[in-house]
DNA sequence: CACGAACATCGACGTCTGTCAATATTGATG
DNA sequence: CATCAATATTGACAGACGTCGATGTTCGTG
């Protein structure tokens, strides 16, 4: 029995580098759902939408308007991401704003960036 | 009709910040693939054996073996990889050997990291 | 040239994913 | 409390994806 890591735990707890020793299954398992959020051109528009919004957050309601998509379509691309650990999330009456998790991406950004 | 880039243009020629502005459709198009490549946790191990792996390639006959698949599985992957600009690919004889594109894991990991 | 080894391609199969319309939930407001 | 607006959930469906066994291709070697 593995001492498991919380669902979301920081990128930097379970990996920090790709090059100083290949990734576990265990570690490719957690980071791979990660990557796979990105890896819809919907999602990284929603991503690049919210961070680069003011406050660095966005309401559902501005994120609908920019895409021919349903409302619902939009709503499941931000449950992914945010079940990723991509996106924060914060309910203002009726309202939802969500916000890049910048430490996630950082995190990413030193896993990818760890490549010689 | 745009200018459109080569298909495996460096992403830092596609767009190099998620917060300065938005990314554009064609942009999301564009690199949606990449994070999709890496969105598996076989391939997330694969790029992580061979850029650890020493001179920082790997022969495929090494990387069969870490993997409890068929070698037609780690093929299709790693031609997933390739293709998505991740991995490059040289035959020396009967042997191929891949090489992580440590320029497109660099625009990647700059790209993540221009988040606040 | 025949054979075997390394790797790729093909075709098939079940599962996962993106999308929508319909409906449910939540909260503000009259 | 009734209603409306904002968002989420559900169920359905077509297409994409990961995997395999079988087969093809390329190259070194006897």
């Amino acid at each position: 029995m593995s001492k498991s890591l919380p669902l979301l735990a920081p990128v930097s707890e379970c990996c920090s580098s790709l090059t100083a020793e290949p990734l576990t299954d265990d570690q490719s398992d957690r980071l791979a759902p990660v990557f796979k959020a990105l890896g819809d051109p919907v999602r990284l528009r929603l991503v690049s939408l919210i961070a680069s919004h003011e406050g660095g957050e966005a309401c559902v309601c501005d994120l609908n308007d920019a895409f021919d998509l349903s409302q619902p379509t939009i709503s499941h691309h931000l449950k992914v991401l945010h079940e990723a650990g991509l996106l924060d999330r914060s309910k203002r009456g009726v309202w939802v704003h969500y916000r890049v998790r910048a430490e996630m991406l950082g995190d990413l950004a030193a896993l990818l960036g760890s490549a010689r």
